[in-house]
RNA sequence: GCCGCUUUAGCUCAGCUGGUAGAGCAACGCAUUCGUAAUGCGUAGGUCGCGUGUUCGAGUCACGCAAGCGGCACCA
């Protein structure tokens, strides 16, 4: 006998053998049945047609369970592998995983997929899910698997069998007459996979993720229980364009690009006011936290990169120049090697650590044309770089307190969702390996001191030591890379620093390199996205417009605009003759948080009308009110009070 | 850097199989002085990303380059 958990909790028993499928139909109505995905036996999801083992926990994975997607979006992958080999039987399959909203999968194919294959493959898709192509599971001996796809010209799948572990059985899985190697497990049928699915895009993708290997394309699409999820789904999209940093920073006139500076910005008048609200508020906390702020040059002899390591390893992505009296310098990439030079000015007491330097550096680097992205990935940016010197047993500390200090500012900007990835040596690096043993062991313990939770990413870590990296999670649900702390023992060394001891004797200290915004240009975009433009009143390019109804209230407004403004707040007035509706608009669409409407009556009682930024409200009260509430809400750094915009 | 796509007025976009450019918004002018998301009328604005070629003729076709976009690779 079989023991089968049912989905109301209920046990029954069956005869053996039973399949997943039999046991199904027998055990829940007719319906239902024809509905159930897969098989949970112990956890693991199994195919429905294979035969229940027994003395196993089993029961049923239905469209509405969390394996379904999963399950879906796998089936959907294979369908459209399927698809493609049927209309375009010169291509080659290769892999096809299921990935965050959806699936891909990779084609090695001489001619490219257009935008209108996308329409002929989806529709092949639909036309396969409505001919509910059964599933069939085969092992097959590997040599046999591999001399078979060699001999269907499926050159890819043969290697991938290939290098399978030697202990791994492999399996075939058919879909009607078509079949891919995969370890499953899979639907019953095609029919199962559902309406909810669509092609999304077509790219390109290297062969194992290596450059060095053939260009393959790749076609994503994304997989849904039914059309409704979908469609919320694919709302969602719509939302997250609407939020590009791109499109508001061209609306609210923050920055724009050209083609003569590729990966840099220019800043118009509200976008750098933003941007250095931010500088203006991470030099409080710098100070706060005691540091010091320094101030090295952007071009430095090469020599000097040389000596830290940097030409080496990225001297291909480094702007350098040679001048006219045949001296080659660079721009900077880092600020790293400027600070040890500040450091090394004079000798230091051990007295004097740990000494924290730091700098609002531009640098610049090289980056491949392909990874520049608004903002967000560019070649000349701002870093809010700092760099503590300290001896090896402060070392500890010093990382706590960093660590603290990046979370405390990250919730002052409402990223409450931050996760840690430690990142250990990688293959090509500087130093001793047992100078990493003990960079990586003290940055761990330090972190491990914190109690925080923090996932790996090995052999992700800098060049020249291992490092933290802070990813925060956005309003819409991205994870966004800023913050960094690394432990560096190896560019005191290269750059011989150092301080003098209690001993004495000269030692050398450990250098910690910090960032917390990481780079200021691309947290900007981020903040723009994270909040849709609809930026704190504390950060806000333009705090508020007071604009008047008629050309009578010009005079006071422009009174009110002055006692504003004395009271420090960033203010504008528009005194255009224009209706109020279309001026309340204009600086809605702005994004400006506060809208001040003055008319003939407001002038009469010095009063003022405020209307705040997504709400369709407006308050009336008096100056004096309005100038307390507002400066009192800037000083307090308050995130946004109003309601998402409609 | 690699694969694919895109590039027409400040912005968003139209322009069929080649015959020498069009709309809306913005700008500017005039009228309008109006109570919370677009007042009306008018005017001006473009070496169609850059270059070479094919052609009697190129925004439209071909090739090269650049920038941008979507991925991949990269990210000190």
């Amino acid at each position: 006998m079989i023991t089968v958990r049912l989905p109301d909790g209920s046990v029954e028993e069956l005869a053996a053998p039973v399949t997943g499928t039999q046991a199904a139909e027998r055990l829940l109505n007719e319906n239902r049945a024809r509905e159930v995905l897969a098989l949970r036996v112990d956890g693991e999801v199994w195919d429905l047609d294979r035969e229940l083992p027994g003395g196993a926990d089993i029961s049923f994975v239905e469209r509405k369970d969390d394996e379904a997607l999963e399950l879906i979006r796998h089936d959907a992958a294979h369908l459209l592998a399927q698809a493609v080999q049927d209309l375009y039987p010169d291509t080659q399959v290769t892999i096809g995983p299921v990935i965050d909203d959806g699936f891909f999968y990779d084609f090695a194919r001489d001619e490219p997929f257009s935008i209108d294959d996308l329409g002929k493959i989806e529709q092949r898709m639909k036309e396969l899910v409505g001919e509910a192509l059964p599933t069939r599971r085969e092992v097959w001996a590997r040599d046999e698997a591999v001399a078979h796809f060699k001999a269907l010209g499926e050159h890819y799948k043969a290697e991938i069998i290939e290098d399978l572990p030697g202990d791994e059985d492999v399996r075939i899985y058919h879909h009607g007459d078509w079949h891919d190697l995969c370890r499953g497990p899979h639907l019953p049928t095609t029919r199962h996979i559902g309406k909810g699915f669509k092609l999304t895009k077509v790219a390109g993708a290297y062969w194992r993720g290596d450059h060095r290997n053939a260009m393959l394309q790749r076609i994503y699409g994304t997989a849904w229980r039914d059309p409704k999820e979908l469609k919320a789904y694919l709302k969602r999209l719509e939302e997250a364009e609407k939020r590009d940093h791109r499109k508001l920073g061209r609306e609210m006139d923050l920055f724009h690009v050209q083609e003569e500076g590729p990966g840099s910005i220019f800043w118009h008048p509200k976008g750098w006011t933003l941007f250095q609200n931010l500088i203006e508020y991470m030099r409080e906390r710098n100070t706060q936290a005691g540091y010091r702020e320094i101030n090295t040059p952007d071009v430095l002899d090469y020599a000097l990169w040389e000596r830290s390591g940097h030409a080496e390893k990225f001297g291909e992505n480094m702007f350098s120049t040679v001048t006219p009296d045949e001296r080659k310098f660079a721009l900077k990439p880092m600020n790293c090697p400027g600070h040890v030079q500040v450091y090394n000015a004079h000798l230091h007491s051990y007295r004097e650590l740990p000494m924290r330097l730091a700098e609002f550096g531009k640098v610049h680097r090289y980056e491949p044309s392909g990874a520049l992205h608004g903002m967000m990935r560019v070649r000349h940016f701002t870093q809010d770089d700092a760099h503590i010197f300290c001896t090896p047993d402060q070392l500890q500390e010093e990382c706590i307190k960093v660590v603290d200090l990046i979370l405390d500012i990250y919730r002052e900007f409402g990223f409450e969702d931050v996760h840690i990835k430690f990142s250990d040596r990688p293959e090509q690096r500087v130093g001793e390996d047992e100078v990493w043993d003990r960079s990586e062991a003290a940055l761990k313990a330090a972190l491990d001191a914190t109690g925080l939770p923090y996932g790996y990413n090995p052999g992700e870590g800098a060049f020249y030591g291992p490092k933290l990296e802070f990813v925060l999670r956005d309003a819409i649900g991205r994870d966004w890379q800023c913050g960094t702390l690394q432990v560096d023992f190896n560019l005191p060394d290269r750059l011989d620093a150092n301080y003098m001891g209690e001993d004495g004797v000269k030692h050398r200290p450990v250098m910690l390199h910090r960032a917390l915004f990481g780079s200021l240009e691309r947290f900007t975009g981020i903040l723009i996205e994270h909040h849709a433009g609809r930026m704190p009143l504390w950060l806000a390019p333009v705090q508020a417009v007071v604009a008047t109804i008629t050309s009578d209230a010009d005079a006071y407004a422009e009174d009110v605009a002055a006692t504003l403004r004395a009271a420090g707040l960033r203010v504008e007035t528009d005194l255009r003759n224009e209706k109020i509706g279309y001026k309340v608009r204009e600086h809605s669409n702005a994004k400006v948080p506060a809208v001040i409407v003055v008319g003939r009556q407001e002038a009469e009682d010095r009063s003022v009308a405020v209307r705040r930024l997504g709400s369709r409200a407006n308050t009336s009260m008096s100056l004096d009110e309005a100038a307390a509430s507002l400066i009192e809400e800037a000083r307090t750094r308050a995130a946004p009070t109003t309601a998402e915009a409609a």
